[in-house]
DNA sequence: CATTAACTCTACTAATTATATAGAATTAAT
DNA sequence: ATTAATTCTATATAATTAGTAGAGTTAATG
């Protein structure tokens, strides 16, 4: 499941890929819009900044607006960002990788395999839905 | 990601599918063989006993053994027993369905529709992967 | 029928993560 | 100087996860 973080994040992007091009949005025209705690929002805003998905103006007419098209970010670049690793298990894990401390004494963890399969196939499914895909249905 | 919880149940399956037919298994057995803590497994043997995976026999002698075939116990059915829905979002899933509560203003949820084809593909892929194919790779 | 060794059940605890909130600092327009 | 915005750090609260404790129940065995 996504985390709240991730779902409002998804949101604010939306409601920016929806804004007329060149639209500064003040993070609580976002709240507003889209119905997240403010003060949540200015954290995942900010996040999303360091991601590079937004870029923010500061100052009095300040704010945020996208600086990616809304059809290069992938659901599965933001879940990387706040929710982390996509696949089941961090030893599955392309971005995130860590091998399982209960798996050593066996020669490779016994679930690996699979959920490298799942994994592959879910990010797959992740990388084709993007803020554009999520717009027009 | 899975929990520890699902992990440790899917490696607590694949142990007592390799036993063979008609071992039963204490508890400490399974805990020393996966690598499990004994006392959560416990726990976890029961939860699988109630989702009708596996039975037990009690007192001495007793322990555990599988009531399905490793062919028939898939992910999906382990991720839903202990980790719940597959859909990212209440609102898209299947077994766990609920309402978005900060969606009701919009007439359906922005991200709903995108993340029943992430499910449905997820879904699909948790499908495939049994007990059975786990141990055969 | 007492002993032993297993599962069963409920409650509790500890640690971690998620979900925020508060408030001061900084920036820029007017 | 004032106003209104972002930025930053710290804190608070709640929920969940992970694991432990211990008493109760069941059944085999001598």
């Amino acid at each position: 499941m996504l985390s709240h973080k991730t779902k409002y994040a998804l949101k604010a992007l939306l409601y920016l890929a929806q804004q007329e091009e060149g639209h500064i949005a003040r993070t609580i025209e976002i709240a507003e819009g889209a119905n997240i705690p403010k003060k949540f929002l200015e954290q995942i805003l900010l996040e999303l900044k360091r991601g590079h998905f937004v870029s923010s103006k500061q100052g009095k007419l300040g704010g945020y607006y996208l600086i990616k098209s809304k059809n290069t970010i992938t659901l599965a670049d933001i879940h990387r960002l706040f929710d982390g690793a996509i696949a089941l298990l961090p030893c599955a894990s392309l971005n995130f990788y860590e091998p399982c401390s209960d798996c050593t004494t066996e020669s490779e963890c016994s679930l690996r395999h699979g959920l490298l399969t799942i994994r592959d196939e879910t990010l797959k499914a992740m990388q084709g839905i993007t803020i554009g895909t999520l717009i027009k249905n």
